[in-house]
DNA sequence: GCCAACTGCAAGTCTGGGGTTGCATTTGGA
DNA sequence: TCCAAATGCAACCCCAGACTTGCAGTTGGC
């Protein structure tokens, strides 16, 4: 019904979990710095190639990263589209807590009066 | 200098393992709802009560849960301010990326004419 | 045409952390 | 007072996933 973690109850871990690693992390800003390619992120960063291929499946699964071959090399860059509708959506359901937290503190004094 | 992650390059996947989780989610999401203890907690999700205690634990190291004794139990509620702040960091470095991919687009394409 | 460089696939290792069970301890409240 | 119910601590199991190494296949570009 939605893609939005709003839309319904659906988990977004998913994304949270791609986030959630230190070195998908730091691919994840580099990209976001300027677009590269594995074999170019694997001589910048301390990890094999592999691992940071690895890493960019996660995040392309997780639609925050997008690839288009080159020459021969296959660019990936950093899509800020998923992440701001993450940041929309948690932004609500922290409103929706304090909110909640807040009606729940007024009608306890209100109501003990 | 800085608690937010985009003060500095910190990086904030502390506060998203806290979230990567299904079943933190859904205890976090359920103490959006009302506050709890873990107990009740664990009476309510197909999770033993240890399990539940440790997740706690996360949550609450992570900001995004508080705790306070009512009797002997010690209920638990969510908090929406540093959710919050999360989602106005993400925000920020989501329109960083593409600002940037837009400058990159632009630049090609005029000097390519 | 050729080679250097990039990508893709396949095991295989090992640590983190999610989950459980069991027991000890405390304490609220009828 | 006394018990039911809540918390805390500890040892343990188990698997997802982060990382590596090694090799095979493809291709761009001089």
């Amino acid at each position: 019904m939605s893609t939005t973690l709003t839309g319904g109850d659906a988990a977004p871990t998913a994304v949270f979990a791609a986030l959630a690693d230190d070195t998908r992390w730091r691919i994840l800003t580099r990209l976001g710095e300027a677009p590269a390619s594995a074999s170019a992120l694997a001589r910048e960063l301390p990890v094999s190639r592999q691992a940071i291929v690895k890493h960019l499946e996660v995040l392309r699964g997780a639609g925050l990263v997008e690839a288009h071959t080159v020459g021969r090399e296959l660019v990936h860059r950093a899509l800020g589209g998923r992440l701001s509708d993450v940041a929309r959506d948690l932004d609500r359901i922290a409103a929706a807590w304090d909110r909640r937290l807040a009606d729940i503190k007024r009608l306890a004094e209100g109501g003990e009066v």
